[in-house]
DNA sequence: CACGGCTCTCGACAAAAGTCAAATCAGGGC
DNA sequence: GCCCTGATTTGACTTTTGTCGAGAGCCGTG
């Protein structure tokens, strides 16, 4: 991996444009090849994370409703994407700015966590090329054969790619159909260590699901609309990498749960940066499940939700006086 | 400082150019402005360090030479510029490479203690504008009353001013004219916290002086050429935030360095962080010197002071094997 | 309220960057 | 040795971006 003569053109040219100054024109002079070569590198260079352009993401936390969320929910830092809109798409909005945050979060040498979902899968795809070193991704709960393109193994997998990074995935299954299973794989050794893993992250990235029957997991099979409803007559609240958790953020006690691969809730919490990306409104209610159960230090919403948040907050503080 | 609403703008437009990737003419119809406002909003926004856009310096580090050179002074990161010039002014170029290094060095709530001369001066002259939040800068020397713009304190704004960080200068001269007096300013509180906090830092930049009638120190006033003669023949070998220092690295004992305010050896060796950089070739034993004294861990130098190193590193193991 | 002085904004032009199809090159297989 | 394939490079063209001077708005002042 010594650097190829290709790349070291990519690199050079990029040095030479972007932190020296030198037109594009005077780098092909330089380097003696045409310009037209020289706008492919720089794309390259740009794709590749050679190059980083970052946009300081302080105009989203700077508002004062996100100070107000911070001091309401105890949180490190909420980023909120106004819904007004300034681009077509509103949801892919939040997605930018939360990839924008993830970056500005992740240091050489960190290990981060990702968890799956449609919200994460954007992010991926969305997220610019960086050129970390000394950075793993690992996958935080167990795969699903589902056909869609956000399969958690993709997840992780592509997000190790824009880094750069070592993914780290492990191919157990989601969820087992007996609890005996899923509790002998838990045993497994690459299993557990896998799983043991989890909590040394530095940075955990993902979203909550809601518990109806447009859950993912309706969607990819791990449960039925009616096993759905029937565990949110039991209390379910929301869903975290995989899991189901009741309002106040614990594992719901749910033969589901016991017969899922994933990393506990314990070993999340554990994380230091816990960053938490939520684009749909209706998901306000496991959002408040999952911030009650702290499995959140940093979030990224659209300013609807942010208002929902805080009239909740009022609300309850209210109450309690 | 609660963000003008031109500053807003700014923000906006770089986020939907740069985070979007919109063209200005869709981000000026987003804006309801021109696009030549745009291409100026982008322009300030990137000169702010609201926009950060960086290269990689791995090219750099890759080099063979430079992973000797790390093994052979046990050194964390060594960057070597190419001598050839892929640029107009070599000197430059070891400058540009200096601050892309210093910035990629640099993390967010660090304190950075940052010495004095002109290849600082210069540094902080080209060094792009970053929008790190709480970062600290701080002098680590007492200042001369100098006509050069590379004043201590200058150094040390102007650094700050590019981060967007805080700057604590300390307004002692460098060099007193008694012991005593020295002794006596040493131990005034603001002096002396002032002093203590250089420890403290995370991250330190400077170069290392030359003991001869071109040194700073001479150019300054500091010391006459006569006065650096003799100190020379006292075994003087570098001078290092205007301590001199001898070639094992350690401060030369004399009347000088008696009288200087500035930050002790052992406080910088306790700095994490010590980035050196050299220009010039001249400065080959003054280089030496500070290295043998455990006051550089990352080093950037150009290529000929890197085959200088490396040759005599060799010469040192033949001749003690 | 009229007057500079100031900053901000715009339109038009010039410069630079992006793109694409054609040409060239390198290397492997026959 | 020759031809084919795929990647790289290039020149010519188009689109996008940077810049500049003119004009518009905005204030504090006389």
């Amino acid at each position: 991996m010594a650097i190829r003569p290709a790349e070291q053109l990519i690199h050079k040219a990029a040095w030479l444009y972007y932190a020296h100054g030198l037109r594009q024109d005077e780098v092909a002079n330089q380097l003696k090849i045409s310009r037209a070569s020289v706008a492919m590198y720089l794309r390259k260079a740009r794709e590749t994370g050679i190059v980083n352009i970052s946009t300081s993401t302080q105009l989203f936390t700077d508002d004062v409703m996100a100070r107000r969320l911070e001091d309401a929910f105890k949180l490190d830092a909420v980023w909120i994407a106004p819904e007004n809109a300034y681009v077509a798409d509103p949801s892919t909005d939040i997605a930018v700015l939360a990839a924008s945050v993830f970056l500005e979060l992740v240091k050489k040498g960190d290990r981060i966590g990702v968890a799956w979902g449609r919200t994460v899968y954007t992010i991926a795809d969305i997220m610019s090329y960086a050129d970390l070193q000394d950075v793993t991704v690992v996958q935080l709960c167990g795969n699903l054969g589902a056909p869609y393109s956000y399969r958690p193994d993709q997840c992780t997998m592509e997000i190790a790619r824009r880094l750069n990074a070592k993914g780290l995935n492990f191919y157990a299954p989601l969820v087992l159909s007996t609890e005996e299973l899923a509790q002998g794989l838990r045993a497994e050794p690459v299993i557990r260590d896998q799983l043991a893993g989890i909590a040394d992250c530095d940075l955990a990235l993902y979203s909550v699901g809601a518990v109806d029957a447009d859950s993912h997991l309706v969607k990819c099979g791990a449960l039925t609309p009616a096993e759905m409803t029937t565990l949110r007559g039991q209390g379910a609240a929301g869903v975290i990498a995989g899991q189901v958790i009741d309002a106040s953020g614990e594992v719901l006690d749910c033969s589901y749960n016991r017969r899922v691969i994933s990393a506990e809730l314990a070993s999340l919490r554990a994380i230091e940066k816990r960053l938490m990306v939520v684009q749909e409104d209706s998901k306000f209610e496991p959002l408040l499940a999952a911030i009650a159960g702290g499995l959140c230090t940093h979030l990224v919403i659209g300013a609807h939700m942010a208002e929902r948040l805080l009239a909740h907050a009022g609300a309850a503080s209210k109450k309690a006086s």
